[in-house]
DNA sequence: TTGTGTTTATATAACGTTGTACTAAAACGT
DNA sequence: ACGTTTTAGTACAACGTTATATAAACACAA
């Protein structure tokens, strides 16, 4: 049963002491002959030692471990995401602990002081609520924030790195498309909006409706109700209720732009219920380009993030804080999206 | 800076020992007057403080952490599985470490030896691979491993705890269901088939079809190559090849079982690049139900597996164990599983 | 021989928490 | 009053690791 083995067994072993073999352990291997290395080596290798983390994290204070923090694995962006950033933290020497938030504050705090007290002091934040007062004192007492998607508000008291896609300019993108195509009444189909993202991408629907000469038709946006316990794992069931909500109105909109393509694909089913189709009825645009948006009939068209750069982007910014690489000020680092145009949009049909 | 707050600072601030702090943080608060007792709470709330879970970790060598190790997040089924995990770990007070183990059996082994370093003791595997004797030196150390879908095999030397549908049937009502619509070629779609669910899947498909008197055919039996990079996020993508594949063949088959629903969404847009129509001139089957399936056009017909039952009895299981609750023989949990009929199958168009 | 330097290795005091063994004081019974 | 039990609390030695300060061993020069 379980008899651990530690540091001291492998000093027995190799008949040295217990500092000589942290000393390898911890890379300062000049500092012996070769002929001690191997029997240490030999040692660990023969009985299997593995270092306790925890005593290591109590002892130097230092995890290497981060925290990942995304609103839900539900939706297979985030689950691609969380695997970019695995992949590149392990690459660096980090652990990831990931957790998810289905964008709730409390648990976003919950979780963060959880990691806090693994001695966790860098953690990436999947969500980027608007709100983020709440994980400011964290912040102040040394974790180290890397934010997805959320540049500095006017209303934070402290800065924090953030990294994305410039939502507003894709959701400029979308909307002039749609218009383009000759779109006039454009629906606006989204989940809570408490994250800087969406209400960016809303803004920029918001803006070029304005600039085109169209008011914003409030009754035009849609946005699901709240919910702490399911979140993402109902954004499709969301998203097909919207569109059906949305393309039953007096006047219904010809197309309609999805926060994110678990939306869309919701809207897709939704407009199918009432017997219209995609794109001859309707056009739907996406946010994100899923694996799965490349599948569906017809093709979404969508914004692709570059979830992969996003993701090493993070930890590298993330890891240099960590590391003491860079002290500079905090800032919003923009990586480029794409609108790909696929199937699921074309003209209006003139009624 | 980080001054860290210490068990020692509540003490003084409450003018207590460290012991008396130490047992009411533990529950033995009978063991102390009431008036002390809020005044150790009070110091707490004031301070702020979090106990280091390194520190009591390493003095227990108890954590109230579990593993949750799948193969990966980028399908939404285990993203929606570690969703549910999570939720019924956090109630009985465990939180959850999630990892991506590409279906790799290195990976799964890192995984577990770096939580063993954590203190971690529980863990679940939602992959299940065939080959499982890399974890049984950390089980035979005193790790407690569940296993999702991974019923004990002939050449274990050791048993495990396991829950999960009975694949075998479950396959042989898929295909039967194809042959009662009047199916003979159907084909299996599936990636690298090394995990005991997969291997059952084909056990259950081929058998029902040698009993109806057809002859397996080999080349209807479709296996994406092994990659342990990428694995799952590919799943579209290799569905949709391998579709593309053996609707290619001489004598192609009229329906498609896929291994998962990733696969079939997949197989869709394979037939759909041959400019076959579904289910008119194909077929097709997937298997998990995520909520996807019921949105694609057409709906796909899938078995459903009840996931959050598999993960609630996963949890209570592993923490029944960790607690000693009971030490009963390590056995395999059955739950059932469900066709849900859709759109996507149909009858073979006579040629 | 002594002194100086270099290489190699070790003793030891933390890190923050826990729980056992202990004690001091109060309460009780007779 | 005395002994006994209960209550309310504390001292202290771990848990496994790290890193600083220190020492031993040896080489070499003068």
């Amino acid at each position: 049963m379980a008899t651990t083995i530690t540091i001291v067994d492998v000093a027995r072993l190799a008949e040295v002491s217990t500092s000589t073999v942290s000393n390898l352990l911890n890379g300062r291997d000049e500092r012996m002959r070769p002929a001690t290395r191997d029997r240490i080596l030999n040692a660990i290798d023969e009985l299997g030692y593995k270092p306790n983390v925890a005593a290591r994290q109590l002892k130097t204070g230092q995890s290497s471990a981060i925290g990942l923090i995304v609103p839900s694995v539900a939706n297979p962006f985030y689950g691609i995401f969380a695997q970019h950033v695995e992949q590149a933290a392990l690459q660096r020497g980090y652990q990831v602990l990931l957790g998810n938030s289905q964008r709730d504050t409390d648990r976003e705090k919950a979780y963060a002081e959880e990691l806090w007290g693994y001695g966790v002091r860098g953690m990436i934040f999947g969500s980027s609520l608007v709100d983020f007062t709440h994980l400011f004192d964290l912040v102040e007492r040394g974790m180290n924030v890397v934010a997805f998607d959320r540049p500095a508000q006017a209303s934070d008291r402290l800065a924090i790195d953030s990294i994305g896609v410039d939502n507003v300019q894709a959701a400029r993108v979308v909307t002039k498309h749609l218009l383009a195509l000759g779109h006039r009444r454009i629906g606006f189909l989204s989940g809570p909006i408490r994250s800087v993202s969406r209400l960016d991408r809303l803004q920029g629907y918001w803006d070029v409706l304005t600039e085109a000469g169209i008011a914003p038709d409030e009754r035009l946006i849609w946005q699901g109700p709240f919910s702490n316990s399911y979140g993402d794992a109902r954004a499709v069931d969301r998203g097909r209720q919207g569109a059906q909500e949305l393309l039953s109105i007096a006047d219904p909109p010809t197309a309609l732009f999805a926060v994110n393509d678990m939306y869309a694909f919701g809207a897709y089913a939704g407009a199918r219920d009432l017997g219209l189709r995609i794109p001859g009825d309707i056009s739907i645009v996406g946010f994100d380009d899923i694996a799965l948006a490349d599948v569906v009939e017809p093709p979404l068209t969508t914004i692709r993030q570059p979830v992969e750069g996003i993701a090493q982007a993070a930890v590298e910014r993330l890891v240099g804080r960590l590391e003491g690489a860079f002290e500079a000020k905090p800032n919003h680092q923009t990586l480029p999206a794409q609108l790909i145009l696929r199937g699921s949009t074309a003209g209006p049909t003139p009624r």
